[in-house]
DNA sequence: CGAGAACTTTGATCCAACGCAAACTTGACT
DNA sequence: AGTCAAGTTTGCGTTGGATCAAAGTTCTCG
């Protein structure tokens, strides 16, 4: 296995305001590992062995029902943890994590979550910070799931990944990983069938470009009206 | 004000394992608080000025749309931990707390908690624990809003309600606080025309019985039954 | 480069649930 | 005990999206 360099996690938020010693002690105990496109990194139900910190690539987190419909979770980008389950207590992934392209990751065995949390208290912290957030997010999502139409819902997910991952091209801000009509449908609670026509709509009017799992947001501003309820004219 | 006997808190799951001193210090700096139905504890939007603990009472967690809509996020019973925005980082409430029946709360200063978290590391941790247990209800409940129709979805709500606050009475278990149609169906994203026409036909069933402000489940197992997605015969 | 798989589009039909409207019931307050 | 407000029920027309069905595209891989 390759020697892992600071470098590569002294940028991120989780690692803020810790001392290049302590980034070792953290990335001796890591092993990294390269999942392919559509692998999964941890399973839903399964053994919460490890915990994982995204280097490269995109990770959608999934949770399947008993009856096998999907919905996506949320998306992970480079520098988010992922399964941490073990801090919150739990033993078993509540969900399931798939690569969208091909990543790196950092895993930690489980185990070690407290005693990292509590030899690193910035990263414990920083940790409950992400748990935080991600309940804001997800409660964001329960009022927009319960109060908007479909189109409201699809807008304000495309807006997200604009937000999360957009890439700038000359044709607006590209979602900067293959993401198809169905993921879009899991992420919203609809149909694929119905996220086609609301994209084909978007496009004739010059919201969005979009072809085979690739959506470029044209024109966020109107989008972003859109989302808020007010309707596009023409 | 009245004094503050520690035996009010000794037994919540978030005091655990404190020693009696440290309940008496944290005690020390409470305001404990009586708020009539109808009143808000804290307001959306509103600065973070404290964190609560319910000690007696039922509080509705609302968010508002800017729209005007409401969403029931949650309601919070005896013993548990509200308004924790600054655990979370925040300034700012994200959502409101309204009482649904007269509340006896403890107050903090919300500047008090990272010391609190600091010098009473169970209380710290404890209060992640919830944050996180929020986050896995949160998104369970994007799943269903995502999946399921409306009639498991109510179900479900009904099921949670009485699993968290339900009162055995020979009727069957009662929901122990007054909830409206329209607070069901503010929790579930629907409609109370829909929720009323749902517990009529569930009442014709033996299922549910319930009046103005008011719901029983009779029989539980046949209700989540109809949760899971199998019909009811009859 | 040709075949098949994966993804997308588009049309047609249907229905669960919403929105509106009006009546009814229950409780609270005077 | 009577009035009013708040909450609930019920009917009816409408509709946003789901479902079903089929064709069209664009990749991928042998």
């Amino acid at each position: 296995m390759s020697r892992l360099d600071r470098s590569l996690i002294a940028g991120m938020p989780i690692f803020q305001g810790m001392a290049p010693a302590d980034l070792d002690g953290i990335l001796q105990k890591a092993r990294s590992l390269r999942i392919a496109k559509d692998q999964t990194v941890f399973e839903q139900e399964g053994e919460a062995h490890s915990f994982f910190l995204l280097l490269d690539g995109h990770v959608r987190v999934v949770k399947t029902t008993p009856d096998g419909q999907q919905v996506i979770v949320r998306y992970i980008s480079p520098g988010e943890l992922m399964g941490i389950a073990h801090a919150l207590g739990r033993t078993t992934y509540p969900a399931s994590a798939v690569a969208a392209v091909d990543c790196v990751v950092l895993a930690w065995p489980g185990s070690l979550w407290p005693e990292m949390a509590a030899s690193f208290p910035n990263f414990g912290s920083g940790t409950y910070r992400t748990v935080g957030a991600r309940l804001q997010e997800t409660q964001a999502r329960v009022v927009e799931l319960a109060t908007e139409q479909v189109e409201q819902r699809v807008a304000h997910a495309l807006l997200r990944l604009v937000k999360q991952t957009g890439r700038k091209t000359e044709e607006g801000i590209l979602i900067d990983f293959p993401i198809s009509r169905q993921d879009i449908a899991e992420m919203t609670g609809t149909t694929l069938h119905t996220v086609s026509r609301l994209l084909t709509a978007w496009e004739e009017k010059g919201l969005v470009k979009s072809g085979r799992q690739k959506v470029t947001v044209v024109e966020p501003h109107r989008l972003f009206a859109l989302a808020e309820g007010q309707a596009d004219k023409d």
